[in-house]
DNA sequence: ACGATAGTCAATAGATTGCTTGACTGTTTG
DNA sequence: CAAACAGTCAAGCAATCTATTGACTATCGT
């Protein structure tokens, strides 16, 4: 009997493995790190129809790592704790450390000599007071308002052309976006430092950040 | 292109994911924690047939979770890295703490009041010197002899009867096997208290003091 | 009330699992 | 060399998963 129960909750378990053993709901998960999102936002953003991000989202919810509620027309979608993000996290550090196809991806296409910043989390923290580098946030507007790394200043990469004119060519340039290998950052970076800034893409962004329990910086929400 | 690698890294996570969501290959990750096994072992332990283990084995390998080597007649495996216990941790975690699921079947089965000691990771590692209590592993021997709670003595639970006599009954036992759910820390410390033992069950074991970056206790090998 | 949009649901087809059975490969022991 | 044991592999069946399609509901603006 108390067998019994053992094997039902290893079952539990399973299922939140299980919502973690698709790259559609871990991408979402990465999404939702940054913020909230509604269904449709989900779907675009990962590349699924409005179907199956619904679906997946129900494996999502039964497996209580993401929770829900109708706002008008939109559902919007959050994790349902701190605890998931930091499962997501480290199921990428993991990934990452262990796996040698990802770190091969990673050095092939997205570690690119020189664009990388060596600094970490710590090190920023420590040292972000000094000065001498500006950083430089290419999330959308909503989620950088949500929670953003202290001084850090807002353009969103669909707005980089226009918005580049603000930024100094002095000032050492740390671009973040979505995390390790997020498109935008690795794209947003390279197109910088194109155009002759001295830009470095940060490793991390503000779910890491967050996770190591550092404050982040919120813009007040203008309802 | 670099959207094409960012989906390759994603599958390769969800490999990693997929891994994680079977409840036998998340009873042999617990059961690694707490040191290496032969195939045979987990097999039993977690009463699996031969083949469906070694099935279950091959999918924990090509996420690169657990590794194995052949030594002798047997394959000896273990965990990747440390970080592998931590994320099998925090998916427990999270899974305990969200789901309403695993909290019911831990009130119901596993948590029976007064049973279960509110002793913390943290608190036990403050006070251990000050004794008043004796930590008893239950563990197989092997399990204890690779790493157990400082100054923690070993009755395996099949000796548990015998073995019984060496303890005292004026202190305070603080009972551990193999983790929260562990079936036999849960009888054997049921079985104490009928034998009016001053018994206690730990909420964690070894896995999660060293995920804490707690020292172990470990005995010399007899090879 | 009407159309537009967000989201879910049900049915379906194709691929992928999970587990069993039985054969097969090594390695150790007698 | 033969018997015994540990482990893997291949085949096969039932169950499950993924993603698509099209129908359906709920909400908002006009």
């Amino acid at each position: 009997m108390s067998k019994q129960v053992q094997v039902e909750i290893y079952e539990q378990l399973a299922r939140v493995g299980h919502a973690l053993s698709n790259a559609h709901r871990l991408k979402m998960l990465n999404l939702l790190a940054h913020g909230e999102k509604t269904v449709d936002q989900l779907a675009r953003e990962t590349g699924q129809t409005k179907a199956t991000a619904s679906a997946n989202l129900k494996v999502l919810r039964t497996a209580h790592l993401v929770e829900s509620d109708k706002r008008g027309v939109s559902v919007h979608c959050r994790l349902a704790s701190a605890g998931v993000a930091q499962l997501w996290l480290q199921l990428r550090d993991v990934g990452e450390a262990i796996s040698p196809e990802v770190r091969e991806l990673m050095r092939d296409q997205v570690e690119v000599e020189g664009e990388v910043s060596e600094l970490s989390l710590e090190e920023l923290k420590a040292q972000w007071k000094k000065g001498g580098w500006l950083l430089l946030d290419l999330r959308p507007k909503e989620e950088y308002e949500a929670g953003h790394l202290p001084g850090a200043i807002n353009i969103p990469f669909s707005d980089l052309e226009d918005g580049v004119s603000d930024l100094p060519k002095r000032k050492k340039l740390l671009v973040y976006c979505r995390g390790p290998f997020c498109a935008n950052a690795i794209a947003g970076n390279r197109w910088l430092r194109q155009q002759r800034y001295r830009a470095e893409r940060l490793r991390f962004s503000v779910p890491e950040w967050n996770a190591a329990g550092f404050p982040v910086e919120k813009d007040p929400e203008k309802n």
